[in-house]
DNA sequence: AGAGAAATTATAAGATCGTATAATATTGAA
DNA sequence: TTCAATATTATACGATCTTATAATTTCTCT
């Protein structure tokens, strides 16, 4: 028989792969965030959402600023696989996937309160930590690059001409951002229809030439 | 002579008009976010700042929350302004007047990661305070109503439809947020004159008719 | 000059925070 | 089955936080 079992024979906690670990701790730091914003960056608070003590975060990662950075890592890299994954079960023309871009990024997935509050703790962050401002770069980057190939597979396609295609992208993707970040702060301003309405006459001004 | 004075005749306080310290302790309050950001939101930080004791804050405001939506308040209000006046000191001509207010957002003034973390803070609060979402609804549609303003008189001047001109300029509103939130984020990504650039970019989409 | 109103300080209480340390339980492997 | 590595808990410490209350100081007005 097991030495130290507990007297029912009932393991009191389960020991879990350091990755496994990890990902829950940044899943429910994640959740403390949505739900108390900045407040809810708290070693306790994660601790007790996630239903492990205190310790184990410092066991993990150290400082509670390396799990916040990891936390972020994972829903970045999670929402942009939603995203390119929308592209790719789309029409395989540039005018569909684009369609496509547009249409989930103003679907409840993204369109989300929720969300936006915790890029909203990452942002103030990433102005004041060199480790966050890293991973935000890297999320930004290739963001925006993905972004790049659905406009510039559209100029190819249909023949206009863009003169900065990088820069191109940037403004399309402050576009997107700037609708999201508007919305979320104060959903009366606009529907989500309206907003994807905006980003395709902000593409029907490419077409135009407005950025040849 | 004075009946409590100190020994040496000098004042150990100033008395000021509420007023007055509700403004000193607002502004207080603005340089300890921007020095750290969330964290900087303390009873005890702010009051240091301000060179007063911690009570005066409760004294003035209540509940610390309330000194924060002042400091929105003033600082929003002091921002508008200042767009307003660049705007009123360009030539008297639709055109003028929008390339000045272009000019004026991609300006140090406004385009400073100081003043975006600012406004990251109050962001995070107003997702999560009823208080703080009201004063942002406030400064937001004031903000969207001067670019309405700006716009309708481009279009009436130079005779282009624009189909729902709200949502144009809410639109607007979203590329420049977005361009100040991304550059904010990472200086690196693009430079502020090409920002304003994209910005003239934007609007030739206009006069071409994307948003007819 | 003096008194009263109110601005300001001074002080304290209790909660929560981050991190360090030592003890303990679980699990894979010998 | 036993052992050893380490994941996890348990506990403690000092700092900082918000808020409440009482004492003190300033300043205006008569």
């Amino acid at each position: 028989m097991a030495r130290k079992v507990a007297a029912k024979g009932r393991a009191r906690f389960r020991r879990e792969t350091p990755e496994d670990r990890r990902r829950q701790l940044g899943e429910a730091a994640l959740r403390c965030i949505v739900k108390h914003g900045n407040a809810g960056v708290s070693v306790r608070q994660i601790a007790a959402e996630a239903g492990v003590t205190q310790g184990l975060i410092t066991h993990h990662f150290g400082e509670i600023n390396e799990l916040v950075a990891y936390a972020f890592d994972i829903m970045a890299e999670g929402l942009l696989q939603s995203l390119l994954k929308a592209v790719e079960d789309a029409e395989p023309t540039p005018q569909k996937r684009l369609d496509a871009f547009i249409n989930v990024s103003f679907s409840p997935m993204l369109f989300d309160r929720d969300v936006l509050g915790v890029w909203v703790v990452f942002w103030g962050l990433v102005l004041h930590s060199q480790r966050m401002s890293s991973s935000q770069q890297n999320e930004y980057s290739g963001y925006v690059a993905a972004v790049e190939g659905l406009l510039a597979d559209l100029a190819a396609d249909e023949g206009f001409a863009i003169a900065d295609i990088r820069l191109t992208a940037v403004a399309f993707t402050a576009l997107l951002d700037g609708l999201w970040l508007a919305w979320c702060l104060n959903p009366a301003s606009f529907k989500p229809d309206e907003g994807a309405q905006l980003c395709r006459n902000w593409v029907e001004g490419l077409r135009r030439g407005a950025y040849a």
